[in-house]
DNA sequence: CTCAAAGTTGACGTTGATTCACTTTTGTCT
DNA sequence: AGACAAAAGTGAATCAACGTCAACTTTGAG
């Protein structure tokens, strides 16, 4: 028995048996980014090594390297893992909204019930004081970034948006979004459904329209009784 | 001549001469962040390493741990300075803000006003692809955060802004104006006012507020006048 | 059962991080 | 000015992690 962290998929993709030269390369990559999704959280991205990684494994250094050409390398595949979840989803609420304001009701709900599901993956951006936090521009990201702009623009050829800037736009939604998903993930009760209300209203409406919380803080001194 | 960079910094705080020392201290300090700032801008900050800083200045690579533990506490140095500077508008901002509105707006002109002009730190945060773009969670940064919150406490309780969920609130500006700022200053023309404008309008007033751009996309087909 | 290809292993040479004994510089006190 | 102690700088030496690779094991095909 030399190694292989065998785990699950004895699966087969369509009839294909599927040999255990496959399986293995499949359940050692998928063992690698797991054991990183775990080091990661626990000692930032910054602190942890490759071998920190592998150890987890079971695997020898030097399998690593059959697998990933860096530490980077990983973390790209576990963005790019990420987006390629989110990616249809978004693109289903496209098809299904009418309007702007649907598409961008339906995607910040898609966005955070996606979130909350794989909680696990994004807190490699932890919340411990002087962690580094990182995010990695993969050609995935870009392109799941560019595809929002994408309908944006589309919507306003269509006159269903005003022709604002749209990578401006597409920036605000996607900054929001992700500041408010990772204090969201940070809670204690994570709750995907208010966050989206949340951020829908405010990007749709303004700070007007955002929900208001049940209790109004308690007034300091003893004002007068307001509203 | 052992080493030293001399530079500026001749000056004297409330007439005291500043001996030579510290002058050194000081100056050596100060170059180090700055080619701290020069090398995480070539190499992004995953790939520089403490000696390529080291280098640039001339020091002896031992210096260097005289002033930081690590890469990372450079970062946190750089990250706490463009803090420190910051915070005071927004402060100065807040004192002279009457409403919410004013303040949302004049904060963020301050920030995207400060960002053009330190444009060099935050192009530590390339756009290169596949690279790691790093924030670190500084106590000075936690600190700006919670006081933007604070604020907005503030003004829920004397009931300028409904009680919304401040933290989300204050995690929307914040994300929106930071992913923004990084578009603006990677465009050829920056144009804070333009950028404030625009995230203004959008926090205050939703999306249908929004700046409308110039040119309207030039329409598809040949559809109806529209409007 | 046999063999070649694929994949794994871990020891090894490199590179960069970090320490520290030693040197130089500075400020102070005669 | 000269002497001395404290502060700061230096770079060789030590150490940790990287990434490679020759040798070994497993797999699948004939």
């Amino acid at each position: 028995m030399t190694t292989s962290v065998e785990e699950a998929v004895t699966e087969r993709a369509e009839g294909k048996p599927l040999g255990k030269r496959e399986r293995t390369k499949i359940n050692n990559r998928e063992a690698i980014l797991q054991a990183a999704r775990d080091v990661f959280a626990d000692l930032g991205y910054g602190a942890t090594t490759v071998r920190d990684i592998i150890r987890r494994t079971g695997l020898a250094s030097g399998t690593f390297y059959n697998y990933f050409r860096s530490k980077e390398e990983v973390f790209e595949a576990l963005m790019d893992e990420g987006m390629r979840r989110i990616r249809p989803r978004l693109r289903a609420e496209r098809i299904r909204s009418r309007t702007f304001e649907d598409f961008i009701r339906n995607a910040l709900h898609a966005y955070f019930e996606y979130l909350a599901s794989d909680r696990e993956t994004f807190e490699v951006m932890r919340r411990n004081p002087n962690t580094v936090r990182v995010r990695m521009e993969t050609a995935e990201m870009i392109a799941g970034f560019e595809e929002i702009r994408e309908y944006m623009e589309e919507d306003i050829r269509n006159g269903t948006l005003p022709p604002v800037d749209s990578e401006y736009l597409m920036a605000s939604v996607v900054g929001l979004a992700m500041e408010m998903g990772d204090r969201m993930i940070a809670r204690d009760n994570v709750d995907p459904a208010a966050a989206a209300e949340f951020a829908t209203a405010l990007v749709l409406g303004g700070f007007h329209n955002l929900p208001v919380t049940g209790k109004a803080p308690a007034a300091p001194g003893g004002e007068e009784g307001g509203e």
